[in-house]
DNA sequence: CTTTGCACCTGTTGGC
DNA sequence: TGCCAACAGGTGCAAA
């Protein structure tokens, strides 16, 4: 689930109810995610307040005053907020209690997600210091990736997800945005044209702007629901559409692997 | 330095 | 229906 659109809005759903609320209790029920939940965590955090929520890449980021509680939904993850009280079902590993009755549930069934603690400046993490700039900022436009991509004989696809040049840019939508931009997916970064940089930048931010607006591939009520996703169809334009004519021009979608990921491209509309 | 493939997990899907 | 392999939206890391 968790591209970076599905985190913008699980972010923009929880930031309200949690901003301002102290940590009546932590329950850690399962710390073996990605890396351990940190054991102290409960000490750590109990009656501190919640200062802001911040987003970086995919990391959600829960800031206190003494530090911050770095969340990462992995593939699977999802958050919810609930009553204080509701029984935990099977992938629920970790909740934080708020002061107004309320908790926020973490819920991951293939635990690749993260929960971590940092003290001090969050950007100086290890593994948020080396991260590339956010692609709906300023600082991701074309000449940035111009002059990112030259003499790189990496395929496009490869290096738009790659998180040292631009952050957010999961499988998905590096393949809808390649479309969008006419770019195969396998064309060498370095061959890339400045105009084509730019139609990119534009593709990568038109894409996650519009999912983001549409609530994500995946729309949730964060105040009371189960943390079950409510589906809502995504109309990919070649993402999964294998041999399934495209939607400009019909020319069957093309399916190739790059780096164990699917990549699809239609043969025609992309060059 | 770049590039490649593995690893961490469980759940779902599709073929036989 | 059952069984099993392949695959899934992330991404850090070791090895080459």
């Amino acid at each position: 689930m968790p591209e970076l659109p599905e985190v913008e809005i699980t972010l923009r759903g929880l930031a309200a109810h949690l901003t301002g609320q102290a940590i009546a209790k932590v329950v850690i029920r399962h710390a073996r995610l990605r890396w351990p939940i940190p054991k102290n965590l409960p000490k750590l955090l109990h009656g501190k307040t919640i200062r802001a929520l911040r987003r970086r890449a995919k990391y959600l980021l829960v800031e206190f005053d003494h530090g911050t509680l770095i969340l990462h939904l992995g593939m699977s993850g999802s958050l919810c907020l609930l009553p204080a009280g509701t029984p935990a079902e099977k992938h629920d590993h970790f909740d934080l209690v708020l002061g107004n009755g309320m908790l926020m549930r973490l819920r991951d069934p293939r635990r690749f997600g993260a929960v971590l603690w940092h003290s001090g400046d969050v950007n100086a993490h290890p593994l948020l210091a080396a991260l590339g700039p956010e692609p709906l900022q300023p600082e991701f436009d074309a000449a940035y990736l111009y002059r990112t991509t030259r003499n790189k004989t990496a395929a496009i696809k490869l290096v738009i997800m790659d998180n040292r040049v631009v952050v957010g840019v999961g499988n998905i939508y590096a393949n809808e945005a390649l479309f969008r931009a006419g770019i195969r997916p396998q064309l060498a970064a370095g061959k890339l044209s400045r105009e084509r940089c730019a139609r990119l930048v534009e593709a990568i931010r038109a894409t996650l702007t519009e999912a983001i607006r549409h609530g994500g591939s995946t729309l949730r009520n964060f105040v009371g629901s189960d943390g079950k996703p409510g589906y809502f169809q995504q109309h990919y334009r070649v993402y999964g559409r294998a041999g399934e004519p495209c939607r400009a021009c019909g020319t069957p979608i093309k399916q190739l692997r790059q780096g164990q990921r699917s990549s699809f491209y239609c043969p025609k509309c992309q060059r």
